[in-house]
RNA sequence: CGGGGUGUGGCGCAGUUGGUAGCGUACUACGUUCGGGACGUAGGGGCCGGAAGUUCGAGUCUUCUCACCCCGACCA
């Protein structure tokens, strides 16, 4: 059994920090509160990219960068958004070292004080805007669809690989809109994109929802949200869009003659999905022996280890592999072969489990008799003897599988671990003893939504769109309520 | 910022009443192994987080300091 990995039933959190160490995703860096990703973690961040780009692409939106920093008189514009953020930022004030005239070291050099101050991006829109302002004028201009891949900071007191570090990488889409309603359905577009890929990529059943006013965007009308649960019973938000109105325009000034002539601001939305996504992938599928990664976003889907006593064994199989090997990958699977021989096969074995590759060939002097290869599936732990001839086809449906089966079982265990109560009793029983998402009526205040978070550190982590009107009591203040909630204690 | 903890080969740890550093693992070489984390033999690698002090002598005692981790408040 896994000897290296803290047991997740004893220790989730403990668990999840060793494999992200273990399976060799990323490190802690010398920075406190920011990650090294490593290659292996990186890849899976590349897949990230490279589906949701396409998304992106396919939807109309079109890709920028703009500058790591931000004037800070930008980031006042927006009186929410400043108090949203003011907290969390990193701030450049001098742009110069010099040699320290007491010591040997270095130190910054005070007569390269910058005249305003620089923050490093929270988030961009303040930056983005500005560029606006200047990008539009007329209802032709409109709409603008972009997104930028970047790194953001947020300076938080408490960091967790991938979860919450002070520097993250993410996607962030800015787009400006002449209608109030154009910007409302881009909004619901792009958290409908989250949730297609959040379903057919990670294999994560998520629910989608309206943001509470006290858990909305610093500076957002409204904010949808995509919230997954993990296998610990917490929440994890996995994504958000905004519709910001017409307030970065204002703040920014930007403004646009329409279609009659008239003048009016531009209306906006933004949405993000960050490295997080990473913690929710592992979070949500593995297990005790390591990572079980969906098909479609495992750096490698097949791994082909050798069972082999001598150079000549060795060149025998990998005469079948080379044979094989080729096929799959004209399939647009990616496939390594392990043909180190430092390592034992059960070695590389428990290796390639704990990286969560999902398909496993071994093939040995026995398969090379029998014209066949022993395929394990990593999400099962199954083992089966397939022949060699049809294996492209055999693999190709088994990735398949894999990757419906595992979305089945997060979306089982989603539907097992939420409950719909009714009674402050058991909300709160249920919090402590078993976590999971709790569908309950709310009387839409934020002083009740204050006191149950004080009072269970349980926050509502939206209103799920498809939560039908139905009559019903606050759990908190008995009060009246049209619609339940979902309630949940969150990373 | 509050509470708790840890700093000793790359990693994980031990180190007794103070006596000049050891174990596991990883690494290197050779040999035997190889169908679920192999074994043997031989090697290399550490001024014990930093500073000051007590002492003939400090990984160990004292004081100060720095860093990191975990639990809370803040957050994607």
């Amino acid at each position: 059994m896994a000897k290296f990995l803290t047991n997740r039933d004893e220790n989730y959190a403990q668990w999840y920090n060793d494999l992200v160490i273990k399976a060799d995703l990323a490190e802690n860096s010398a920075v406190r509160g920011c990650m090294v990703i490593k290659p292996y973690g990186y890849a899976i961040w590349e897949k990230i990219q490279a589906e949701l780009d396409k998304m992106f692409k396919a939807t109309g939106h079109v890709n920028a960068y703009f500058p790591i920093f931000i004037p800070k008189s930008f980031f006042s514009k927006e009186a929410k958004h400043v108090e949203g953020f003011a907290k969390e930022c990193a701030i450049v004030t001098h742009y110069r070292l010099k040699k320290d005239e007491n010591g040997g070291g270095i130190i910054v050099d005070p007569s390269a004080k910058l005249e305003e101050e620089l923050i490093i991006r929270p988030t961009s829109e303040t930056i983005i805007w500005n560029s606006y302002k200047n990008w539009i004028h007329s209802y032709r201009d409109l709409p603008i669809l972009i997104n930028q891949w970047c790194n953001v900071v947020r300076w938080e007191m408490r960091t967790r690989l991938f979860l919450r570090t002070s520097e993250f990488l993410w996607q962030e889409g800015h787009t400006a809109h002449a209608t109030r309603e154009e910007a409302i359905e881009e909004t619901e577009k792009m958290i409908n994109v989250y949730s297609e890929f959040a379903q057919n990529f990670m294999a994560l059943p998520v629910i989608k929802g309206y943001k509470s006013e006290t858990e909305r965007f610093a500076g957002a009308i409204d904010t949808y949200a995509i919230e997954a649960i993990m296998q610990d019973g917490k929440a994890l938000q996995a994504g958000t869009s905004h519709f910001l109105g017409q307030n970065f325009a204002k703040a920014f000034d930007v403004q646009f003659t329409d279609k009659n002539g008239k003048l009016d601001y531009v209306w906006a939305t933004s949405w993000g999905l960050s490295t997080r996504m990473i913690g929710a992938l592992i979070m949500a599928h593995s297990d005790n022996k390591g990572l079980v990664l969906p098909p479609r976003l495992a750096p490698i889907q097949v791994i082909i280890v050798p069972i082999f006593k001598n150079a000549e064994q060795l060149a025998r199989i990998s005469e079948t592999v080379n044979k094989i090997k080729p096929d799959l990958q004209a399939k647009g699977i990616s496939v390594k072969y392990d043909d180190r021989d430092n390592n034992t096969p059960g070695w590389k074995y428990a290796d390639y489990e704990l990286k969560g590759v999902p398909v496993r060939l071994a093939i040995g002097p026995r398969d090379i008799e029998q014209g066949t290869v022993e395929v394990a599936r990593r999400d099962t732990l199954e083992k089966t003897s397939i022949p060699v001839n049809n294996i492209t086809d055999h693999i190709l449906t088994l990735l398949d599988d894999i990757q419906k089966n595992i979305y089945v079982k997060a979306a089982e265990f989603k539907k097992a671990n939420t409950f719909y109560v009714d009674k402050w009793d058991e909300f709160v029983n249920i919090l402590d003893n078993q976590g999971g998402f709790i569908m309950a009526h709310w009387d839409g205040t934020a002083e009740t939504e204050e006191k149950i978070k004080n009072e269970t550190k349980a926050t509502i982590r939206c209103i799920p769109f498809e939560s039908p009107e139905e009559d019903g009591k606050c759990i908190y203040s008995g009060k009246p309520s049209k619609r339940r909630v979902l309630f949940a204690r969150s990373y």
